[in-house]
DNA sequence: ACCGGTAATGGGAACCGTTATCAGCTAGCA
DNA sequence: TGCTAGCTGATAACGGTTCCCATTACCGGT
């Protein structure tokens, strides 16, 4: 069985409290600042688990695993700011019978897919690159 | 200028000589193994050069960078086999509108995806996942 | 409330893919 | 045939992640 611990709590809460895609480090580091004791394996090993469960999503962008609680509870794709993380969580019945039918066409079985889509958002375009609002 | 050394002849055609995606180290053991003496930073320095030229896809998983000498020149995506590695180049012009136009409706710029379809292919799925054939 | 077992924790070491370093080498050119 | 700037490769360093393991604390049973 899963225990239920205070350290788990602390990172599905820091998690569902932000907007972006979030390293585990900047996480544990977030929660230290915010006075919490808790040690890195444990986001570590805290998000894993949560991605296995299905709480939260997760990707992998310049070599490191990022995670966001996602509001959509079912399959979905994103679009994810390059500057400041902002996501938009994306439904798109027509990939997912492409990615089907692309699979079966080429004689692939139990497809999967990877779709994302990165680009700067509004308020980073008018900002400017350097900043993250 | 770019030096032409048989180290990036033999990267180039190590690579060409192969029908999945590798990894750096994997090439490197594979021409190890076939009698060069070429070291593993060259390796990485040539598959990065040759990515930035075109003239190699890369991609990750599962935390590495994977190349592939792709035939089609132009923009394209891929359906790999989770279990061999062979890549079937994929183009989609729907999914090049579709994020292009996802991407503006929600106000992003500059928008780039991540497209890649994996699955088990026809003859890794006559054989049982274990073997590679 | 109190155990007892057992999963979870956390600090640090280990791991692994990748990149930086730098002395020696060599492709390309006059 | 020399010059020289780019290239090579052994090794060290790096960064994200996982492992290790002694200690802690959750939780079901009493
Ligand atoms: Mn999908
Ligand atoms: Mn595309
Ligand atoms: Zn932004
Ligand atoms: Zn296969």
């Amino acid at each position: 069985m899963r225990r239920r611990t205070w350290q788990r709590a602390a990172v599905q809460d820091a998690l569902t409290g932000r907007y972006d895609f979030v390293s585990a480090q900047t996480l544990h580091s977030q929660l230290r600042a915010d006075g919490s004791s808790i040690g890195l394996a444990t986001v570590y090993r805290a998000l894993a688990d949560l991605a296995e469960e299905g709480e939260a999503d997760s990707l992998r962008a310049d070599g490191e695993s990022l995670y966001r609680a996602c509001a959509s509870p079912g399959h979905h794709h994103h679009l994810i700011c390059r500057s400041c993380g902002r996501t938009v969580e994306i439904q798109a019945d027509d990939i997912e019978t492409w990615a089907a039918s692309t699979a079966a066409a080429h004689g692939f079985r139990d497809p999967q897919h990877i779709v994302d889509v990165f680009g700067t958002c509004g308020p980073c375009a008018l900002v400017g690159a350097s900043e993250t609002p």
